[in-house]
DNA sequence: GACTCTTTGGAGAGCGCTCTCCAAGGAGGT
DNA sequence: ACCTCCTTGGAGAGCGCTCTCCAAAGAGTC
């Protein structure tokens, strides 16, 4: 038997009511006769019917899915194995499939590609987009906008616009680490930032720097990173040569953070005997340190599931303006400050 | 205006030609007159158009999408921190990106979860599933070959059945640890083994056993991790305990590995001084281990690309028998042994 | 110049579903 | 007993696209 999937038809005549009728129980929609349901749902489990998908979404204009965009500035697919946006990917998940709704993965990291994922929302290939940006200069949220594409970003919009979004207290987060130097007594600290062109790093930096001052620390020196270990050992190493008598480095993210340890470490500096480091983020490699790094909590996961859900609430009320929710975030005391 | 997303229909239209001639150029499909061609260009830029992804699966029977399908256990969304299967995801999606095509991301960490991986591709939501799994018993691949969805397995099935699939070939990599720890001169070595409900766990071990066998060590001591760091740390606290003199550890990844290793180091051993330790993947904790991880490479982006290569021939070709690929490992030696 | 063959545009039939409208029948009110 | 209203099933019109089939026109052949 070369049978074809059963369309509603084929459950509807072996019901013996009409297409309408079946399309009512399968989606619940008006109140069907008890019988009648009885008799449909049989009919349904005898063909092994299971609604197609693209005809339902041709007339519906609802197709279940979102784009979950990473924009790095050119890092490919690299992006994946960085715990931070598996963090996100975990929270978005965890909170769409609750929904039903899934996420497409899309990279958004040359021009070509951001075109195609414009395209992909206008063609209605996905209800709406979750955009996971970290540069200030992206365009992809602007063009989504025109778009008119329903769309929530991951930290705040280069250019104020009309766009929903989640985001951290960067500045608190930065106010926090230099409280806590100050509550051990360093006073010689200084800085590695993450990339200046990313509005996080800037409010970190801005942030600590502001708090510092207010204790009475002018002048706090900063290296500029890029988000990783070796980026955070680089500029461990050129902190030291030109202030070798630190004791405190806060580092914008866990990873720089650990870099900057096992520099320390490795030029006989006792961590945080010598030096006091300050993580940002409280990823794993924040656990997996040695000594496991006194950081800065950013609830990515939470975050990443608030996104979406302000997402999926926009596309059930297109009405609705936009949205943003500004989380808190927190000092986690371990060992290395 | 209030003008809705503009049809075919619409563009024809405007271009003063028929439906099917606008199709045609849109999807370069047989010969039209280049001056026609023209005109209907000029109209799909005036107008914006945009094809309906909806309607046009609907008649194709394609989406342009696949289920990337991550079975965990029961381990939750905590898998896409986890490095390998981000690394996955990344090789997947440098594959798909080239050909157009999307990945979908669905968890099948319940039962609930798996029925609903299967209605999605069986009502075409997704052309074919892109599975990951390790666990031997997972039911997935036998329920999706029998809803015929096309599909490649990332590790060989449980119980052997006509689906591709890309693998390591683990018991070679076990080899390769062995080899190692015999050309150093250890003579008292022990493995952690992954969980030995996966396949590749049982294969690492026996390949390492009959290897040390074969060098003669008749009997090498094992303990079961569960692929973390936290159970790499307590299995080689246990082997300690049995076995105080060690010299030798070949964990089956490297997380484990890591986990070892400090452990070993709170203990005031060396290493790979007085204990040298073998990971396995190669993944990022091998090279921010102190020391860095001698390790048993796994190709896993490769892999993760083939296996979405073999699945979008597949889709072309749905006569096609099924495939396996089977990787080999490789040695990477660095600090630990 | 009549024929066949090739090229290319148009007409129209669906793909499988939802949803509006209509009609039939039963319940309730007077 | 009549009328109105509510409930519930069916008919049928699309949703926007592809693709087969047909026709017209041009090219080539003898």
């Amino acid at each position: 038997m070369i049978r074809s999937t059963p369309t509603l038809e084929d459950v509807a005549r072996l019901a013996g009511v009409s297409r309408a009728t079946v399309s009512r129980v399968v989606n619940g929609t008006r109140n069907v006769d008890p019988r009648i349901q009885e008799t449909v749902r049989d009919a349904i489990a005898r063909t092994g019917y299971i609604p197609n998908h693209a005809a339902r979404s041709l007339v519906t204009r609802r197709t279940g899915t979102v784009a979950l965009v990473i924009s790095g500035a050119g890092g490919g697919s690299d992006v994946f194995v960085d715990p931070f946006f598996g963090r996100i990917t975990a929270g978005v998940v965890d909170f769409l499939r609750t929904r039903g709704v899934h996420p497409v993965l899309m990279l958004a990291d040359t021009d070509r590609a951001r075109v195609e994922v414009v395209e992909f929302l206008r063609q209605g290939s996905a209800d709406g987009a979750l955009l996971v940006t970290t540069h200030a200069a992206e365009t992809l949220p602007a063009r989504l906008l025109k778009a008119r594409v329903p769309t929530v970003l991951f930290a705040r919009p280069g250019d104020p616009m009309p766009v929903s979004y989640v985001d951290l207290d960067h500045q608190g987060g930065g106010r926090l680490a230099a409280a806590r130097f100050v509550e051990i007594g360093r006073t010689r600290v200084a800085t590695i930032s993450g990339p200046l062109d990313v509005h996080a790093s800037q409010d970190r930096l801005t942030g600590f720097r502001e708090a510092m001052a207010r204790n009475g620390f002018p002048y706090v020196p900063a290296v500029e990173g890029g988000f990783t270990a070796a980026s955070g050992s680089a500029a461990m190493l050129r902190l030291l040569d030109e202030h070798p008598d630190v004791d405190g480095v806060f580092a914008a993210n866990d990873l720089m953070a650990q870099g900057a340890v096992e520099v320390l470490l490795a030029q006989g500096k006792r961590v945080p005997g010598d030096v006091a480091v300050v993580g940002f983020d409280d990823s794993a490699p924040a656990l997996a340190c040695r000594p496991a790094l006194t950081t800065i909590r950013q609830p990515v996961e939470l975050m990443a599931a608030k996104m979406a859900e302000v997402l999926v609430t926009a596309l059930d009320d297109p009405e609705e303006p936009p949205r943003s929710v500004i989380f808190e975030p927190e000092l986690v005391v371990r060992a290395s400050a």
